[in-house]
Order: structure tokens, then sequence, then C-alpha cells
DNA sequence: AGTAACTTACAATGCTGTCAGTAAGTAGCA
DNA sequence: TGCTACTTACTGACAGCATTGTAAGTTACT
């Protein structure tokens, strides 16, 4: 009754022709945000109709998951060979990586709409984010202890904090400069930012807040 | 021909109306976006149609500049009296909005979205967000000469950075931590970031990234 | 022969903004 | 004080557009 032949496997060039659906969005949704990104103007950017698009994904929300996966994919290959570096390389990392944000606008301003879009209600983004930035705190802290066992140091007590605030100072740094280019160096200030906050995680002095007039 | 009177001066209770719906539409756009937060919800709120915000506000446009310049003014009569902090008070201020921050996630993810938001295309609330870094940019470089100045220190040469990176810190961990306010300490964290950042300006150490394996 | 990769057409919805109308307030004046 | 003229503060209806998703059909691979 049933045939065996189910499902074919989808042809050669798919793969590619996804890919180009996936970089269109990201163009979107970077400029636009996902909400106000419509599915034709990235079926135009790849010479297709939206009902095209959504014949590969399924459906918007989809797409913006797979987009964003995507994204990562093509940063791990883009910068780095494979490995996550450790110790001090990671901090040369995000370093590296604040540089070369320099020269890729879209994609910066595509990560920044994105993490904030996805914390408003119901958005399809938000599991991805809450991964993402658990991931990423836990290499940072990784990093952290690994420095310390190098120096022979004992675990200092922000390491957590640390590693939040400096995920976040890129993050935030990310904003103003798309807002004002010329009144943000992205990447010296990145790097300014790190470094201070790795300082005072490793190596603490008391708080110039605390009293005094 | 023409009559001497043309215009009337609003009515009385119009002032708090307006109001009512600055609030209801700060709720609404920091719950779903601007883009995806429509009239009817504000509306709904304060008892109206759609079409009564739009005769009080124009279009959706202006009332969201008008939603982020009250944000400011309830902003500043809530935590303090009028003036605006100098030297280390300014700091401490930061400091304190972040605790106060912690108690109303509402407001936070408004300015969260909003402000990430405004960098898209042609968003209304771009030239607000642009002028307000500016200004809180200028606001923290001048906290910052009034400590050395007080202290008999020549200006640092990273203020202008360490005055982009105490904002972005703080903006930063607010994405974090909405979207995961358990694994996330606002105030605490934000109170670290910024007393590092201003101790490696205030005082500079060695980047410990600079060489060596 | 069957399925992947589309297109065209369309249904269904949601949104902003306009328009005409209504109730209620206010100003000017007898 | 009361009448008239005009304005504010709305409502309800609707135009007009944009957008997502579906369904049916076509082409071309395998």
């Amino acid at each position: 009754m049933a045939t065996t032949r189910r499902q074919l496997p989808p042809r050669p060039e798919t793969a590619a022709r996804r890919r180009e659906i996936l970089a269109a969005a990201l163009e979107t949704f970077g400029a636009k945000g996902y909400n106000n990104g419509p599915l034709a103007e990235i079926a135009e950017q790849v010479g297709m109709t939206h009902a095209g698009i959504l014949h590969h994904f399924g459906s918007k929300d989809r797409l913006l998951v797979e987009v964003l996966r995507y994204r990562d994919e093509s940063d791990v290959e883009g910068i780095e060979g494979q490995h996550i570096p450790d110790g001090i390389e990671l901090f040369r990392h995000l370093i590296r990586t604040a540089f070369a944000n320099e020269q890729r606008p879209g994609i910066v301003q595509a990560y920044a709409v994105l993490s904030a879009e996805s914390v408003t209600n119901a958005n399809p983004g938000r599991e991805y984010f809450e991964d993402r930035y658990r991931v990423l705190r836990g290499e940072v802290v990784a990093a952290f202890r690994a420095m310390c066992a190098e120096r022979g140091l004992e675990e200092p007590a922000q390491v957590d904090r640390a590693a939040a605030s400096i995920l976040a100072v890129m993050d935030g740094l990310q904003v103003q400069w798309l807002l004002d280019p010329t009144q943000v160096e992205l990447a010296e200030t990145s790097a300014f930012a790190i470094e201070a906050i790795a300082l005072q995680a490793l190596d603490p002095r008391p708080s110039p807040f605390d009293q005094g007039s």
C-alpha cells in the first residue's frame, strides 16, 4: 500500500540556495529588525517570491532561528579554525573580534537588533539568545579559571560578574557605535574595557566610590 | 476676514490624559517593541480607541518620540531632585540607578528594546538615542574630570573610552538580565564593572593581554 | 512516476491614518 | 445669565496597505 520512496534528498544546489536565503535574511533582519523585515524583501534579494522562502523554511519564525544559527557558524568558520580558545587566548580572541566587527557593521547591527528584540513577548529568537549568553559566559568564566590556574592564583570571587560584564560592554558599545561611529571607537574601546574588567577580576583593587564625601 | 480667536488652550484634564497614554505606550512598546506594538493596545489600556490617540499625538512616530522624552522626565523626577550629580556622585548615582532598575523590569525592557530598535532604518527614535548617548557620555566625562581635578591628577587619556564603556556595560547587562534574571545580578554586576572601568581610567595598570604566550 | 523547487493567486489578518460626526466645554457678547 | 460660535476630545467606520501563510499548478530533476 505504502510505496517505499517517500522522501527524496534535497537537490545538490539546494543547500547553497538556502545559504543565500539565510544571508539575505540576515541582511534584512539586521537592517529592519525581525518584526519589521518582510519576507518579500528577503525573497527579492535572492530572486524569488516570498512563497519560495516559505517552501524552504516553513515559517518566518523558523527562518529566524536558522538565521541565528547560520550567523554563528559563519562566524566560527570565518574568524578562527575550529577550537574554542582558552585562557588568555579567549580574551585576545574577543578583542580581535571587536576589531573584525568594525569592518562589518551589517552583522553587528543584526546582532544588536535581534538580541534586544528577543527579550520581547514570545519572540522566536529568545531561546537562542538565552542559550548563547549562557554558553559565552561559561566560556569566559573558564578562561578566567585557566588564567588563574596558570598563574597559581586562587579563583577570584567575581569571575561570574566579570564574564557577564565583558560580554555586556561589547554589546553595549556596539549599539553606541552603530548610532554614531564618529563618536565611539568600537574596537579600541572594547579592548580598554575588557582589560579593565579582567584586571579588576584577577587582581582587585578597592572601590573608589565606597565612602568619603 | 480672519477672526482673532484661532486656537483654544487644551482643557485642564488633557495633560493628565496624555500622561496616561504615554505610560500605556511605554508599557506596550516595552513589551512588544515599537514596530510590533499596536496603537489599539495602548488605546485599550486607557479606555479609548486608537483614533483618540492619534488625535492627541498625530502619528505613531510622534508618540514614540514623546514617550521617550516622558521616560526621561519621569526618571529625573523620580530618582533625584533636579541637579545633575557631578564628580564621584555621578558614579554613585549610576550605581544607584542600576539597583533601582532591578525593581522595574518593564522600564528596563522598554529602554533596551527601543534603543536597539532605534539603530534600524529610519526609526523615529534614532535621533533621540543619538542625543541621549552623546549627552550621557559627556556627563560621565565631566565627572571623570571633576574627580581628577579634586585629586590633583592630570586628565587620563582614556576618559572618553571609559565613559562610553560604563554606559555600555549598564545597557548590555540589562539585556542579559532580562533574558535570564536568575543568571545575572544586574545591580551588583553593574557596580563591579563601573568600578573596574573607573579604576582603570583613573589609575591605569598595564594590559594583561599584551605579550607572552 | 514521483517529488523538489518553485510561481501565481488568494485568503485572512492586522495596522496606521483619515474622515465625518457628536458631545461637551469655553469665549465673547447681549 | 443665557445665547451663539467655535474648539477640543473624542467615536465609529472605513480606506488602503502590508504581511504571513496556503493552495493549486508548473517545470525539471532523479
